[in-house]
DNA sequence: CTGCCACTTGAAGTCAGCTTTAGGTCAAGC
DNA sequence: GCTTGACCTAAAGCTGACTTCAAGTGGCAG
């Protein structure tokens, strides 16, 4: 029997509003129904977790939708190299951050301001160089 | 003479309506007005800087807005030391999904389902390994 | 056959961080 | 003194990914 909605939600750790969300998006089809409820084909499971693989890697549900288009999932190789360089820069930021905290939570001086080294992450801040570049996330 | 919203917005770089918006949050503050205008203190720049650090390093502008809260900006050694550590789990998360991006871009399987590593990739988004924990930017 | 309750629906609400809009004020230049 | 237009306000709108709500339906246990 093919799985209903909480079925679905169980087994693949996704709320049901969730699921109905994504079908009405086209992210995933139910198969038809069982009085009203939705019956879903088990490859809906293969789907979701596309799909989460997908947002991790900074996708938006639409840019996913467009994947699923054509039948068999068609994935662009420029595209996936474009977003593993948009998330090579979001690390590089990220890591300098990261760096940036961690010398100020240990860092001697009596207030952040009287850091040489804060100060300067400061000036960098003003000067936008940790600005998100569009399609980066957060 | 003071600078008023839209000098400051022009060196700054930000918006006026989001310096407004700031203002009104109680992130930053005008020090008059002259006539409706608002004027600012030339300190203004630095707070902006922090605000652009804070959320570069992933805090919410009304946790920047604590940290402002009393008198000099107070920064809880062991909240950055907090926020360091999701950095970290969040640059470890986003660096296996670039790895996986890179392969996948150039992988020789003629259907990303046929390749093992990126099945494996899958699995593990199946089971929640790159679902983002709390407090990690998106 | 009846009642329960898990499912259904569309619409509205949520969150963060802003932007936009509509209508108003007023300092400064002519 | 009058016009201009940059500034002001409160309130509404926006984006993305959902969640919540109120009201309805219907399969199945008893």
């Amino acid at each position: 029997m093919d799985p209903d909605i909480s079925e679905v939600a169980r087994r693949a750790g996704v709320p049901a509003s969730t699921l109905r969300y994504y079908e009405k998006k086209g992210l995933i089809a139910s198969t038809g129904r069982h009085g009203l409820r939705r019956q879903f084909d088990p490859d809906v499971y293969e789907r979701l977790a596309l799909i989460q693989l997908g947002q991790a890697a900074g996708f938006s549900l639409d840019e996913i939708a467009q994947m699923f288009a054509g039948g068999a999932p068609q994935i662009d190789h420029a595209q996936l190299a474009a977003k593993a360089d948009d998330l090579d820069r979001t690390i590089r930021r990220l890591s300098a951050m990261r760096d940036g905290l961690r010398h100020a939570a240990n860092c001697p001086a009596p207030s952040h301001m009287e850091c040489p080294k804060f100060r300067r992450i400061l000036k960098a801040a003003a000067s936008g160089a940790f600005r998100p570049r569009d399609g980066s996330p957060a």
